[in-house]
DNA sequence: GTCAAAGCTTGAGTTACTGAAGCACTCGGC
DNA sequence: GCCGAGTGCTTCAGTAACTCAAGCTTTGAC
């Protein structure tokens, strides 16, 4: 490892600061493309989490709510097209959030249109950009709750 | 700085991905430390962006929404006993948000209950630390859309 | 003084969210 | 085969968050 040069670790806070700061920038950025798009931020984020079929209650998980809540906001998805309810193989209680070719599209275009997000990352060094991500990696199954089991 | 190794850079899809995931994971710690407190994320959104008095029409453009919203959350805080309305000196139409006492020590408590991210915090090297705090500032004025004008 | 514009609030209407029932289905045991 | 506990989804209140369109007060320029 090199030098730390003349920077000081940032302390907890500071770094707390510093990442609410930089969520929140990117949530707006995500929540503006989203909004050209016609959706809602949680219905893009419901969007994004069903890349791959998801059952109801798994998506109420990812999205940290209720599961009551979740049926009101695919309902809304559905009228858009953009998602269907499938009935799921081996247990009829059990339905399967599908997304659709339409909402695939929508998707990847919102996440091509998140502008600011993009200019960050052009503006970042290759090291940067591996650091961070490595970061990222490591970091994520801690503070997802899944202290142990690290696949 | 030392050598890239092995570990190739990743693309910006994938640096999204991984972003996404830590800020989502990182917004259910501070929603869930905040429920735990009585308060909804937007009103401790709101309380962490009063920290120093914000007229009402700021604090609409920090939190990313129309100004006829911030009345209510406002109106809720200030129930609650963590905030006040003031009159600005100079200019009666506007009304100034000012942190209470309270409001100050409920959003610290917050904070430093926050578990999974300051085991998070606690999983990094001091030079992990030091490159998130770094990336973090440089980006932010970009994604933030100062585009401009630093500091 | 007048008038456009800015800052905040109010009102109507939608969405997001929670908690408590409720219905449909599964699975274990008897 | 059936009964009962448990699971998955929906429905139904009820509240909060959010937007847009008026509305009111104050400001500042002319």
């Amino acid at each position: 490892m090199g030098s730390i040069s003349t920077t000081t670790v940032p302390t907890n806070a500071e770094l707390m600061e510093a990442l609410a700061a930089v969520g929140a920038a990117y949530f707006q950025d995500f929540a503006a493309a989203a909004a050209r798009h016609g959706l809602s931020s949680s219905q893009a984020k419901a969007l994004g989490s069903v890349q791959e079929p998801v059952p109801m209650r798994a998506l109420a998980g990812r999205l940290g709510c209720d599961a009551s809540n979740v049926t009101g906001i695919v309902d809304r998805l559905e009228t858009l097209g953009l998602a269907n309810r499938e009935a799921a193989a081996g247990d009829r209680r059990v339905k399967i959030v599908v997304i659709t070719a339409e909402g695939r599209e929508i998707l990847n275009r919102i996440r091509g249109e998140m502008a600011r997000t993009h200019q960050a990352f052009e503006a970042m060094t290759d090291e940067q950009r591996i650091a961070l991500h490595s970061i990222c990696r490591q970091v994520l199954p801690v503070l997802a709750g899944r202290t142990v089991a690290p696949q």
